[in-house]
DNA sequence: ATCCTTGCAAAGCATTTGCAGTCAC
DNA sequence: GTGACTGCAAATGCTTTGCAAGGAT
């Protein structure tokens, strides 16, 4: 059946030699972290939780490693305008949910029809489109509470 | 008819007035000059732009401008991963199209179908859903040439 | 007259970079 | 052995903030 862990690192280990670069436990750390969590991480984040499998990293390793991972197409930078970007570690299309209030970012099981994408694909004049991003904004559980952000 | 300007004029002084907050000469530049183009200004294109009509205004003016005129819901922060967020003067409900290329933002004509948003803020649960936010992105006709990030 | 706004300069923060030592291959 | 990677610290770039002078109501 194959083991997870293995799996993960081979697949790392793929990724990386198909662009001329190393595998390094520091890499490796931060990528197994990714697919491990649905929390999309900052890379602050990212680093603090490693620090426990990697000791000695530096900050400024994992937002190399996170680049690299990217850059191999092996995980999602998500930016909004609060402060720091977020690390998605999912690589297939997704869309995600994002509370206004304290920042949390969840997935979304469902997917925006093709055909509406399309459509608006070609109202895009002259551009060659080759992604679509959705994101609903609003109000998680723990924050939409009467004394919260009451609504208008 | 209406004239333009006394209009784009009334509309702030009217949200202004609304958030107990003052019309200013370096508020009503920013704000007729984001009303008068399509090119989503980042804050340093809008103070080089604006400087021709308010010459002493400062950077950190158009930044707590643009603010303001987010916070009266007159304008609309863009932000991607990439530098400096952009500033929209249209308020009303649309998309946009994003060349990775060179940055620049395109307004998209059409809307994504509200059963489709619909759908998928069912799928949001817990969430209270306040908001869309749907970006194409892809290589604008100046981008999309065989020298530039030819495809895969 | 009140107190909101401005402009300036300094601070803040997330992210990037230069470089010497280290490690993967 | 070679060239890529790490860790450190300094630098960068966008944005925010503190404060005194100026301006809107």
């Amino acid at each position: 059946m194959g083991d997870h862990n293995t799996d993960t690192e081979a697949i790392l280990r793929r990724a990386l030699e198909a662009s001329g670069q190393r595998f390094t436990e520091q890499r490796s750390a931060v990528f197994r972290f990714l697919r491990s969590t649905e929390s999309h991480p900052t890379a602050d984040e990212v680093f603090l939780r490693v620090r426990s499998d990697v000791p000695g990293i530096s900050l400024a390793t994992v937002y190399k490693s996170l680049e690299t991972l990217v850059g191999c197409g092996l995980a999602a930078k998500l930016t909004y305008g609060d402060g720091s970007a977020r690390y998605d570690g999912r690589t297939d299309d997704h869309h995600h949910v994002r509370c206004l209030e304290c920042g949390s970012v969840v997935d979304l099981p469902g997917r925006v029809d093709a055909h509406e994408v399309h459509r608006l694909e070609a109202s895009a004049e002259g551009f060659r489109v080759t992604g679509v991003r959705l994101e609903l904004t609003g109000y998680c559980p723990g924050c939409d509470t009467p004394t919260s952000a009451a609504p208008a």
